[in-house]
DNA sequence: CTCCTTTGGTTGACACTGTCAACCTAATCG
DNA sequence: CGATTAGGTTGACAGTGTCAACCAAAGGAG
């Protein structure tokens, strides 16, 4: 089947996301590229906001799969540990504009259906930590505190990384080396 | 000594970032705030991005100060950690979208005067770290990774709890739960 | 079959925004 | 004293999100 109108207007958003970012996500230039009239959109979506959050639940979606998978093809929960966090980050430095989109964007509405979305995907790491703990590679206690500092440290370093803010010469590391000193610690 | 236009154009942004966020931050509207004509600002900044700069590089420097004085005003290299810590935490959770505007927004050019104000600031928080493995309350180790880790998680953090997107019942933890654990494991 | 409601599209308008150009005025300074 | 400059003004322009009104085709109820 061919996708849907609705579905191509997300397409074409998380497109101009990618190529100039976030600024580049103008209603107009999304009808544009789908081909349809400048108010097109609004039979689909209620305003730009609405069509920012589609493609926000879309890849939180991604990311959950993501995560499952990495738990489902990995006989360690260690290994699976580091792929989910590899294929975190590889998102993030690919896709900067869409992850902040996702993490950082103050236009998204903070409840509703991508909230669900976001906390899906935060569930599905948790279960990952919680294999860890089972299977000795991470200490134990309250996992979902556990999972909530890896999380936060690794959007932290991406996050930063992306903005360049703060990294060069003398500055922060880079998140692969920031991750790995946590596992580390986390590992002793 | 009165304030000039300049500062008063910043601090015009800076309040209606903190009343309404980024989006409310018109150059039109800094300009009704400051009493002056729609056009007067590009006497005084280039274009928009300048002025969200200028916001940022002020702030910047409030932070590099608290972190500075924090680490004056204590004792115990491990209480100005804290303190630090603390006053950055308070900072991004009472402002969230300057504390965005500084860390996380896109349109800010991620070079130049900006970069060397952001940097200095990373550096007053490494002195704390060092002095703090000088004083053995955090482990031995290169101290830039080290005080990366920190800064990376706590921003982290702070940036989810913002968002609001993964906290909740059974979701992440509050920022200072996170820093917690994160300190405590460092302890060990 | 006919009617009528829904779905997805259209065009046109509106206010608001960043930004450019042109002009003005007062001060500074060689 | 004259010229330059800093700081301000008004007016215009294109681009944006959004609203309103209109339109066509699909499809089910009577």
């Amino acid at each position: 089947m061919t996708q849907s109108t609705k579905d191509r207007l997300v397409t074409a958003a998380a497109q101009l996301l990618d190529q100039g970012g976030i600024d580049a996500v103008t209603l107009r230039g999304v009808a544009q590229l789908v081909g349809i009239s400048h108010n097109a959109p609004y039979k689909h979506f209620e305003d730009r906001s609405a069509l920012l959050a589609a493609v926000a639940e879309r890849d939180f979606v991604v990311l959950r799969t993501a995560f499952e998978t990495a738990l489902d093809r990995n006989e360690e929960a260690g290994v699976a540990l580091r792929a989910a966090l590899g294929a975190f980050i590889d998102y993030g430095l690919k896709h900067p504009a869409r992850y902040r989109l996702l993490f950082s964007d103050p236009s998204l509405p903070s409840g509703g259906k991508l909230k669900e979305k976001a906390f899906a995907s935060f569930t599905a790491f948790l279960g990952i930590v919680q294999a860890c703990q089972r299977e000795g590679s991470l200490p134990a206690g309250d996992p979902i505190r556990l999972a909530g500092l890896i999380y936060a440290t690794v959007h932290g370093a991406i996050d930063l990384e992306i903005g360049g803010r703060a990294n060069g010469e003398k500055g922060l590391a880079n998140v692969t080396d920031t991750l790995d000193l946590l596992l580390r610690l986390l590992a002793a």
